[in-house]
RNA sequence: GCGGAAGUGGCGGAACUGGCAGACGCGCAGGCCUCAGGAGCCUGUGGGGGCGACCCCGUGGGGGUUCAAAUCCCUCCUUCCGCACCA
């Protein structure tokens, strides 16, 4: 008997498909095209379960849309600067290229043995100079056109990385490294930065694009748009000086009774009394010295100090005393508040600790002027509000807007959460920032030819923390473009989520010389119809690659404003015992493992199988025996040699010998129908379950349709839907049942709506909601048929007993339902 | 605190637009086959009651709408994720 023998036939297909390059696509094809694009991998250097959950399923997916007749372009890369790299360097003495590019090799491997149909032809490799000069380029681009900037501005740090940090990479509440859980510091230093709030208005519109209301939600949330009004205080016994406030309320303008200053807002100096001064600066001193992690703290008492000086409220010209207080922060809005405590909570707390008169603005409904227990917030009537008295808060919101537009005293202003993007790494393994500082000539950016600015090969990883490039005498040492006199490189090099931001155009032609990509074969391919990854990159990847995007669109490179069409996440892969996999914990799954014993087909199935795709879940090592089960079965089945023997087989016979169930054919059609709908959303377990079904069921009336027509379309059927799914078995079994290869270029199966529609169905009689009965009958009985089925119906009538019907609803094709009175 | 998602057998999970709860698989129990394979076959398996035909209960808790609720509404609880002094 030929038994199933994954190894040997995985091995097979895979030698087979490379050699015919089945899997090249080809540019210009007629057929429509389908961008299918899956986040390319860090070389970490073994490739982990979590890889393979991420891409087995979206290799199914782009398979099945193959099959659909789709000209797929499905691509695999690797995301290949980073940190880890040079730790190993630091470690181990093995230069970044060398541990890159060995990592690289050992993964290709193990992802040739997915059976995955990815055009290897197109692989790209970030840190090769000739992707990373396109990097270099467009940041040049960016350069001129003021996008790219250089400025002194405190950031994030991290002590132990020894760079800095983008806003996106301080995580959580104790805000450490996203990368290696540091407590992160600040630090005031000159660096690079991408000016992406240019389009913060933008990324908010996520009109045109499927995305997941999950994503969308938190890049709103990252962006943190608010609306509001700016309007400037100016200071009493001071002419001329005036700071700058803004609020979302002012509405509640009339209820300042304080202001607050940042403490490192630039004012403070020159506004503080000399009886307050010695107390202001050691309010300073210790907001400069808490760590982010004290001064977050939720449970602090909120502190600050008064500095002598008053602020006229230019609505009343009432003056209000100014403190500094850490509870404003410099790096949001204009650095500076007006006080309002009856109707913000901060500052209702502030008032209280300090004495600070508390005036209610906003009324809510049925006050009766007695003090307010907390700050109010909602929507109120406006009292002690001059000539806006009496109107509800909304509107008064916009006449008080209006009215500082009209005379001047202020405007409508938007400010949002989110800041301009930090690139500078002070680290060797990344794209040299193409900058070059000319005593004379200032910051001079390197000429389009002289592009790529190359890493040197020669540089020296020591734990010192300090960036080997800033050393690295023969790279830092160069002459200005501009006058030729010496000049010192730019010794930063870029976040690595530069690389990533625009990948999915270098893929369509990744030899092209003249540019990121060759425009005519972009014009073919772009935009990505289908983009798959985890949710971790929501504010990071996902975020920038929309920015840059339309960036390129401002550049004329394209002509769309978003990236990918369609967006989904994949959820995370967890060890047996329900945890996140560490190598701590000892709960990580190797693939490898159960590939070389139970086939790269079963690793795939048993991933798809074991829940929806976006939810992710533990690893069940017997689980995955049941899927193993599941294509030995079919394998049996197909090949015909499911074992005749003994009492089995007569078990077999009795379950055939039972009343029919159904007709093989719409068993067959409504299983194509029910996979095709399942794959078009990603149910990938659900269409695998339904595959099983089907296969137990063909089990069952195997004796009496072998050798049919309806049979060969059944088991042909079985195993093109198996073919995106477990791509080498089906390969296998086409090949056997004499069909001409291959597989994975034969048309989906369609299904005929009317044989996938069940001739009879089994309609449930209720008696007041209860199910009393079960009856086959025809799909099409009339609701009069069903009423008349459900009345006569002996158990009906038993549980009737007598009582008077004083209803009868009848579902078509599914349910009666008998009410009494 | 704010925002989002979710609570279904011993486990992973299924259930169209409100219409048979628990598909499929794991596990477990029993039986069979086999010179033993990362082979296969059959039966049973939500809880409780009954010799049985059958009956009752059951989708986090409570309440509601409805002929009918895992599904809709209110409320509470729990878990996970994100943000968190953003003015």
């Amino acid at each position: 008997m030929d038994r199933y023998d994954p190894i040997r036939i995985e091995a097979k297909w895979q030698a087979r498909w490379e050699a015919d390059r089945l899997y090249e696509a080809k540019d210009f094809d007629p057929r429509p095209k389908f961008y299918f694009l899956t986040m390319f991998p860090y070389p970490s250097g073994d490739l982990h379960i979590g890889h393979w959950y991420a891409m087995a399923p979206s290799d199914a997916a782009a398979r099945y849309k193959r099959m659909q007749g789709y000209n797929v372009l499905f691509p695999i890369g690797f995301d290949a600067f980073g940190l880890p790299a040079e730790n190993a360097a630091i470690q181990h003495g093995i230069h970044p290229y060398r541990w890159t590019m060995d990592n690289i090799a050992r993964m290709r491997a193990q992802l040739r043995a997915m059976g995955a149909m990815w055009d290897w032809s197109r692989e790209i490799i970030t840190c090769d100079p000739e992707y990373y000069r396109w990097n270099q380029w467009f940041f040049l681009k960016m350069y001129e056109r003021g996008l790219a900037y250089r400025a002194l501005a405190p950031v994030d740090w991290c002590p132990r990385d020894n760079t800095t940090l983008a806003r996106e990479q301080v995580v959580g509440e104790e805000r450490v490294c996203e990368r290696c859980g540091t407590p992160v510091v600040k630090k005031n230093l000159e660096q690079w930065f991408l000016r992406i709030t240019a389009y913060a208005e933008e990324l908010l519109d996520f009109s045109g694009i499927d995305w997941p209301e999950r994503v969308r939600t938190l890049q709103e949330n990252w962006i943190g748009r608010s609306r509001g009004v700016e309007f400037d205080l100016s200071v009493k016994d001071h002419p001329g000086v005036a700071f700058r406030v803004f609020t979302t309320r002012p509405d509640t303008v009339y209820g300042m009774t304080f202001a607050v200053l940042a403490p490192e807002h630039p004012l403070v100096d020159r506004l503080t009394t000399p009886d307050r001064r010695a107390e202001v600066e050691a309010y300073k001193y210790k907001a400069a010295r808490e760590s982010d992690v004290e001064r977050l703290s939720t449970e602090r008492e909120r502190d600050g100090v008064f500095i002598g000086a008053y602020a006229v409220n230019p609505m009343n010209g009432e003056p209000v005393p100014i403190f500094v207080a850490d509870y404003v922060l410099l790096t949001y809005g204009a650095g500076a508040i007006q006080g309002v405590p009856a109707h913000d909570q901060r500052d209702f707390e502030f008032a209280r600790k300090y004495g600070l008169p508390i005036r209610v603005v906003v009324a809510p409904p049925g006050w009766t002027g007695a003090p307010l227990p907390a700050a109010y917030l909602d929507e109120g009537t406006m009292v002690n509000s001059g000539p806006f008295d009496g109107l509800p808060s909304s509107v008064a919101w916009e006449r008080i807007a209006d009215y500082m537009e009209e005379t001047g005293i202020g405007r409508r202003a938007v400010h949002y959460r989110l800041h301009d993007w930090l690139i500078s790494r002070q680290r060797y393994w990344g794209t040299p920032i193409p900058i070059i500082y000319c005593p004379h000539c200032g910051t001079v950016p390197v000429p389009e030819s002289d592009l790529p600015v190359v890493l040197p090969m020669d540089a020296e990883f020591l734990p010192t923390g300090e960036s080997p490039l800033k050393r690295h005498e023969g790279f830092r040492r160069t002459r200005c473009p501009r006058c030729g006199r010496e000049a010192e490189r730019e010794t930063d090099t870029m976040d690595t989520f530069v690389d990533s931001s625009w990948y999915q155009y270098r893929y369509l032609s990744p030899r092209y010389r003249e540019g990121p990509f060759d425009p005519r074969v972009g014009a073919y391919w772009l935009p990505v119809d289908q983009y798959t990854g985890g949710i971790e990159h929501a504010v990071m990847h996902l975020l920038y690659t929309r920015f840059w995007t339309k960036v390129m669109r401002d550049l004329g490179l394209v002509t769309f404003s978003e990236p990918m069409l369609r967006l989904f996440n994949q959820g995370v892969i967890l060890g047996e015992d329900g945890e996140k996999m560490s190598k701590s914990r000892g709960n990580v799954v190797n693939p490898d493992d159960f590939v070389r014993t139970l086939g790269a087909d079963t690793v795939r199935a048993y991933l798809m199988f074991i829940g929806p795709w976006e939810g992710g879940g533990p690893w069940n090592s017997r689980g995955i025996d049941g899927v193993h089960r599941f294509l030995h079965r079919v394998w049996n089945l197909v090949v015909g040699t499911a074992t005749p023997a003994g009492r089995g087989d007569a078990g077999a016979e009795t379950a055939a010998s039972e009343p029919e169930p159904m007709p093989l054919r719409h068993w067959t059609h409504r299983t194509i129908k029910k996979v095709t709908e399942d794959l078009e959303g990603f149910h990938f377990n659900t269409a695998i379950a339904a595959l099983m079904e089907f296969t137990n069921y063909l089990y069952q009336v195997r004796a009496r349709y072998a050798g049919t027509p309806a049979w060969r379309e059944a088991i042909r059927s079985l195993v093109l839907m198996l073919a995106p799914l477990t791509p080498h078995i089906a390969e296998e079994l086409w090949e056997r049942l004499g069909e001409p290869y291959s597989v994975h270029t034969q048309a989906w199966p369609s299904y005929d709506p009317a044989l996938a529609r069940a001739p009879t169905i089994t309609l449930v009689l209720q008696v007041d909601g209860k199910v009393r009965d079960r009856v086959q009958v025809p799909a099409d009985l009339t609701e009069a048929q069903a009423r008349e089925l459900a009345l006569s119906n002996e158990k009906v009538r038993r549980f009737l007993d007598g009582r008077e019907v004083a209803d009868v609803i009848v579902v078509p094709g599914r349910l009666v339902n008998v009410v009494t009175r």
